[in-house]
DNA sequence: CGCCCGATGTGCT
DNA sequence: GCACATCGGGCGT
């Protein structure tokens, strides 16, 4: 398979948020091939989004999103937590789009070393959660997603129709004002429920 | 320098 | 439903 191209992300946050799911975000660990597909994510957009983290303007943690598309933005929160996203738009403008969950395709027993002591719907149902399954934290910060010969990058996989997207106000921000706390700028693909044995 | 709090996840009540 | 882990960024003093 091929990485999705650097003019895939240049293009508008909100609409490689729509665009991305579905896809599938393979990471190469050892070796070896773990695989999702990407069933949610959110979009920040911009210094004037005050739920992004730029907007305070670029500081050392934000850098990657002023830089440019197609590479991996990775923060730590909570002390514990890494999150992954990945940069959109023109070089300057500070915006990427937060891949909130995915559903594993590839590399299962991988993944289990570090989220099988969870029901396998819980191992990549969060920014975080996903993160912890395929080892994602900040050395991968900056890393370019734009061939399939590195550690990281996204590929073509199922289309999502609009009639299987959801959207909604972002998960987290309620203390970011309005209008920022309720623009619909999550995005979830609801697809057929294979059973997974939970 | 100190304080507040965060794009979260987990375990316990 | 709720507390808490755990620490760096951002901002005010």
């Amino acid at each position: 398979m091929t990485a999705l191209p650097a003019d895939f992300y240049e293009q508008e946050v909100t609409r490689v948020a729509r665009c991305l799911l579905g896809k599938r975000l393979v990471r190469i660990l050892d070796g070896k091939r773990l695989s999702g597909i990407i069933v949610e994510t959110e979009a920040y957009r911009g210094e004037e989004d005050l739920a992004c983290h730029a907007k305070s303007g670029p500081t050392r943690r934000n850098a990657v999103m002023y830089g440019p598309a197609g590479h991996a933005y990775v923060y730590f929160t909570y002390g514990m937590h890494w999150c992954l996203n990945v940069v959109t738009g023109v070089v300057g403008f500070p915006a990427a789009v937060l891949i909130r969950a995915i559903q594993p395709v590839e590399g299962l027993e991988e993944i289990a070393l570090r989220r099988g002591r969870f029901p396998r719907r819980q191992w990549c149902n969060g920014p975080a959660k996903l993160c912890q399954a395929f080892l994602i934290n900040g050395t991968c910060n900056g890393a370019p997603l734009l061939s399939a010969g590195g550690a990281l990058w996204i590929e073509e996989d199922i289309d999502i129709k609009d009639d299987q997207v959801r959207t909604g106000p972002r998960v987290g921000i309620d203390s970011a004002p309005e209008p920022w706390r309720s623009k619909p700028w999550r995005f979830l693909a609801t697809l057929p429920d294979i059973d997974q044995n939970d």
